[in-house]
Formats: C-alpha cells, sequence, structure tokens
DNA sequence: TTCCTGATAAACACGT
DNA sequence: CACGTGTTTATCAGGA
C-alpha cells in the first residue's frame, strides 16, 4: 500500500491544483489563526470552526454507514500500478531510509480544528472519488474510517496534503491528533506532490471513478491491495485464488475495527513520511540545480568548490570539523532535518523482514545514489547498529569508512571486521560470507592498499584511488570526467562534474541530514558521493588525510605510493584535478599492467 | 541486448 | 592440521 500511494504520488505529482486546494487553503488558514490563539478564538472564527466541525462529524458519520453498509469497501485505497511499484518502492524506501524524514517540522501550529474541519472534505472528495467496489457504492478512500473518525488512511492523508497545499500540516495534523507518531514532520515544504485523488480534481474525480469501476471491471478484479493472488494489506498476504476470494478476504479479516484502523494508520504515516521526504528532496534538487547552475556566473563569492572543501574538511570526522562552510547548503540548508527516531520506524513499518532480504536490491541503490556514509551512518548509528538491516552501501564504501574512522587510517583485517560488527549488526551474522566479501574487496580494489606494519599487515585506503573509482561511477559518462581537465578552473569542471553527480546519485545523500547535523562523520559523507569532487578539484584546507600515506612500507602498488607521496594535503588535492586523475589511471594502468 | 559494477561463493596459496 | 589472510576466478543480478 505504502508503495502504492508513494508511486501514485508520484506519478501524480504533476497534477495537483484543484478547486479544493483553495477552499482548503482558506480553511487551514483560518484553523491555523484558530489554532494559535487557541483559547481566544474570536466568536466568528469559532462558529466557522464549529460549523466546520459539525459539518466533518456528519460527513464521518455518513462516511462510516457506507463504509459499514459496504464490507468489501474496507480499505479502498486509490489504484496503482503494481508494475512500477517494485523499482519506486525500492527509491523510495531507499530514500527514506537515507535521509530521516525530516521531522524537524513542528507538529505545526494549525489548530486541532483543521483536523475535523479537512477531513470531511476530504472523505466527501474522497467518496466521489474512489473507485468503490461496486459502481453504487460509495467506498471510503483510502481505508476505514477509524472509530474517531478523525483519522484518515493514507489516501486521506494524501488528499489533505494535496488540498491543503501544505500537505505536511495536514498530515501532521492528524498524526498527532490520532497517531502520536509525528515521525515525519518535515511537512513544512510539501512540494506539489498531490495525490491520485487530488489529480482527479474536482469533475475529473467523477470521470476518474468511472473509468476505474469500468477497468476493474474489465480486468475482472482489481485492486491496490490484491496482487498477485496475494493480498496486500500490510502484514497480510493471504493468498487469495480470485478477486473475489479477496474481497471476501478483505471484508472479513480487513474489515472496519481497530486493528485495520491501527494498520492504516501505520500505513499513513509511512506514506506520508515518504511523501514528505519526496516533496523535500525535491525541493532540494530544485534549489541546488539553480544554485549550481548559478554558479559560474555567480561573483565568486565562495570559489571553492563548494561541496568539495566541506566535505574534505570534513574527512576524518572529527567532531570538531564542522563544515564550516557545507555549501552543500543548498542541498541541505533549509532541509529540516528527520528526527533519528523516525528512521527506524520505517524499516520496521514496511516489514524488517523484508530489510534483510534487500541486500541485493539495495545494493544497487545505494551504488546509485553512492550514498555517503557517514553523514548517512552517523544520524542513523543506533539504527544500525541495532537493527539487522544491511546497510546502503557498498563494502568499499563501508571498509574505507572502517579505516578513515581509525585514528591512523589504518585498519589490520580483524580490524575492519570488527567495525563492521560493532557498527552495524547486520554483520554480526554471516560472517562467512560478508567477511570473504570484505577480504575479496581489499584484494579487489586498487583503493584499498595494504601496508606492512610492525606487527603485521594494515589496510589503507588510497584516497585517490577510491576517488577517481567513484568519480568515474558517479561521473558515468567518461565524457564528462575527459572534459573537466580541460577546465583547470575546477569551477565549471567541479559544476559539471557536480551536475552529474547529483543527476547521478540523486541527491540521496546532498541532502542527508547528516552534514548537517553530525559534523563528525559527514566528512565521508561528501566524500561518499561528493568525496571524488573533493579531492578532485579543490581545495582542502583541512583535509587531513590522505588516507592512505603509508609512512610505512608499502608492500602492494608502489607506484601508487609514490604518487601518494604527497598527503592529500591542499597540495595533492589541488593537483588531483581529473586531468590528474586521468593520467594516474592511465600510469596505473600502465604500471600495473607491468608489474602483473 | 550488451556492458559494467557489485555481491557472493569458492578455490587456492601462504604464513602462523 | 587448522585457521587467518590474501588473491583470484566465476557467477549472478541490477542498472544504464
Amino acid at each position: 500500500m505504502m508503495q502504492e500511494s508513494a508511486t501514485e504520488t508520484i506519478s501524480n505529482s504533476s497534477m495537483s491544483q484543484n478547486g479544493l486546494s483553495t477552499l482548503c487553503s482558506s480553511q487551514l488558514e483560518a484553523g491555523s489563526r484558530d489554532g494559535r490563539s487557541s483559547a481566544g478564538d474570536t466568536s466568528s472564527e469559532v462558529s466557522t470552526v464549529e460549523l466546520l466541525h459539525l459539518q466533518q462529524q456528519q460527513a464521518l458519520q455518513a462516511a462510516r454507514q457506507l463504509l459499514l453498509q459496504q464490507p468489501g469497501s474496507g480499505l479502498k485505497s486509490p489504484k496503482s500500478q503494481d508494475k512500477q511499484r517494485p523499482l519506486q518502492v525500492k527509491q523510495l524506501l531507499l530514500r527514506s531510509r537515507k535521509r530521516r524524514v525530516c521531522s524537524d517540522t513542528p507538529p505545526q501550529q494549525i489548530s486541532p480544528c483543521l483536523l475535523y474541519v479537512l477531513p470531511p472534505l476530504l472523505l466527501i472528495h474522497c467518496l466521489l472519488s474512489m473507485p468503490g467496489p461496486a459502481p453504487g457504492q460509495a467506498a471510503l478512500p483510502g481505508q476505514t474510517l477509524p472509530p474517531q473518525g478523525g483519522l484518515s488512511p493514507a489516501e486521506l492523508q494524501q488528499l489533505w496534503k494535496d488540498v491543503t497545499g501544505g500537505g505536511g500540516h495536514a498530515m501532521e495534523d492528524n498524526g498527532i491528533k490520532h497517531n502520536n507518531s509525528t515521525g515525519a514532520g518535515g511537512a513544512g515544504a510539501s512540494p506539489p506532490i498531490t495525490h491520485h485523488a487530488l489529480a482527479n480534481g474536482q469533475s475529473p474525480v467523477l470521470n476518474h471513478r468511472r473509468e476505474r469501476d469500468s477497468l476493474h471491471e474489465e480486468n475482472g478484479g482489481t485492486h491496490p491491495l490484491y496482487g498477485h493472488g496475494v493480498c496486500k494489506w500490510p502484514g497480510c498476504e493471504s493468498i487469495c485464488e480470485d478477486f473475489g476470494q479477496f474481497l471476501k478476504h478483505l471484508n472479513n479479516e480487513h474489515a472496519l475495527d481497530d486493528r485495520s484502523t491501527a494498520q492504516c494508520r501505520v500505513q499513513m504515516q509511512v506514506v506520508q513520511q515518504l511523501e514528505i521526504q519526496l516533496s523535500k528532496e525535491r525541493e532540494r534538487l530544485q534549489a541546488m540545480m539553480a544554485h549550481l547552475h548559478m554558479r559560474p556566473s555567480e561573483p565568486k563569492s565562495s570559489p571553492k568548490p563548494l561541496n568539495l572543501v566541506s566535505s574534505v574538511t570534513m574527512s576524518k570526522n572529527l567532531p570538531s570539523a564542522s563544515p564550516p562552510n557545507l555549501p552543500q547548503t543548498p542541498t541541505t540548508p533549509t532541509a529540516p532535518i528527520t528526527p533519528m527516531a523516525a528512521m527506524p520506524q520505517v524499516p520496521s513499518v514496511l516489514g524488517g523482514a523484508n530489510v534483510p532480504s534487500m541486500g541485493a536490491m539495495r545494493r544497487r541503490h545505494v551504488d546509485k545514489y553512492s550514498m555517503p556514509l557517514s553523514s548517512e551512518i552517523a544520524p542513523n548509528y543506533e539504527f544500525y547498529k541495532n537493527a539487522d538491516v544491511r546497510p546502503p552501501f557498498t563494502y568499499a564504501t563501508l571498509i574505507r569508512q572502517a579505516i578513515m574512522d581509525s585514528a591512523d587510517m589504518q585498519l589490520t583485517l580483524n580490524e575492519i571486521y570488527s567495525w563492521f560488527t560493532r557498527t552495524f549488526a547486520y554483520f554480526r551474522r554471516n560472517a562467512a560470507t560478508w567477511k570473504n566479501a570484505v577480504r575479496h574487496n581489499l584484494s579487489l580494489h586498487k583503493c584499498f592498499v595494504r601496508v606492512e606494519n610492525v606487527k603485521g599487515a594494515v589496510w589503507t585506503v588510497d584516497e585517490m584511488e577510491y576517488q577517481k573509482r567513484r568519480s568515474q561511477k558517479i561521473t558515468g559518462s567518461p565524457s564528462l570526467v575527459k572534459n573537466l581537465p580541460s577546465s583547470l578552473g575546477y569551477g565549471t569542471a567541479l559544476n559539471a562534474s557536480l551536475q552529474a553527480a547529483l543527476a547521478e546519485t540523486s541527491l540521496p545523500l546532498l541532502g542527508n541530514p547528516g552534514l548537517m547535523n553530525s559534523g563528525s562523520s559527514a566528512h565521508d559523507e561528501l566524500n561518499g558521493t561528493l568525496d571524488h569532487l573533493d579531492t578532485n578539484g579543490h581545495s582542502s584546507p583541512g583535509y587531513s588525510p590522505p588516507v592512505h600515506m603509508p609512512q610505512i612500507h608499502v608492500k602492494e602498488e608502489p607506484q601508487n605510493m609514490d604518487d601518494e607521496d604527497c598527503p592529500m594535503s591542499l597540495v595533492t588535492t589541488a593537483n588531483h584535478s581529473p586531468e590528474l586523475e586521468e593520467e594516474r589511471d592511465l600510469e596505473e594502468g600502465n604500471l600495473s599492467e607491468d608489474l602483473e
């Protein structure tokens, strides 16, 4: 369900505006005022509120009656395309995990009145738009009506959001009022994400409904909660051989009761958070893009390659090294940060059972987004530490992080193991598997250099190599990389790469609150995605250490070592232009080949 | 469809 | 011999 909702939200994001929004907006405002002056409302306001409240009550009652009359309409969530589900869901899930949904936005100043005022409208709207099980019957859109009548399911949430235009507020209100789970608070800026219902708009609603109905009939039974012969009600998964059976099951097992209501609430929260997250990320992306595009023309207010510097600076997860000028700003400046607490919820809500098995899938995403580690881990440290959830990072990234986290930027294999188990609950099992993977990665990637130490061998990170690798990955198109060198002024180059990175990484990391909050590990984060940029061009004042500057005896890849002789300090980093990287690459390649 | 990348599994070598 | 470490190869899956 959640996925579906999210999917729809996205797909319909383009269409939102509708008359209701205006109406609700005004109401919302009224409500807000009311809320602020809770006790001392003007009589007029009060009366309005009361009236609305009354209307709501009536609407709710009517809706409930309808619902009860039609058991089969237990949870009619908007139709959704199951097909798209997997992919989008994965992405959404991943993102939701990544950036904790910003719940920083306070539960809002929306007055409680609004909660009562809007729901009715939504309900009515929903009723109209819902493709009820039976054309003539009014099915409740999103879900069963909560006993209290105030709670609305994800669907309603969406509608609410859309209608109010401030999505988050309404959502939160609901959550607060009925749920307590204020997990996602970032409602603040909810973009034009709209819900299917909204998309329908007023008149379209009816049409839509008809379409749905007809479609429904044609398909002989389709339901958002039914697919592949299985009931998709969260946590259910009962097998229903046919649609009829499913309907029966739905009516029997997921009727309007406390349990279903509670489940709806949970789902609602999930959807809410995902939507909020999506909204924020979208806004952030726009802001970033706008910012980056302008940068070239902008006076060199901050000549430094934005994030680069900061990221570099932060490296070494020095707690004190809070990003001075995290230019990433564009990425996260205003973005509210979601409380960690919310994070764990997502996985659990989504179904912890799935989490562990998400390995392969997540893997992809992780890579894709190049999630920066530190920033990601830091904020969710406890989560990863205790939850048996596979971290969304590649082994290489994790290994690097482990090494970077060490005092002297070097760890023995065993220490790396320890870091893994210490940091991630997930790695406390299947040791054989992941340890093998760790060793495999250490050997496979050039970025990991084995250094002979007094007491044995330790592994260090060849940051340049790592960045190179990353840049290649992020940049995606070699062309971009090639172009970079041409323009040594990293200004543009960086912009280009940044944009590419952004495009590819889809800013998950950028938006990562970790950067903002946890100055400590943010470094990696940056390193993660933008890191390559950091090292690449740019000055990274403060960049500590080059990870790999073995003062020790390097057994492997001496050539690299030589190159790296100079720590990745400013000099190194400065020189470490893409161009150099390329050269280095070539050299390395040749050398390697030669050696081999 | 092809290519790339990452995860996983497994075999093997070497040192303790 | 057992175990840990390190290297290498093969296979699979997901994404571009």
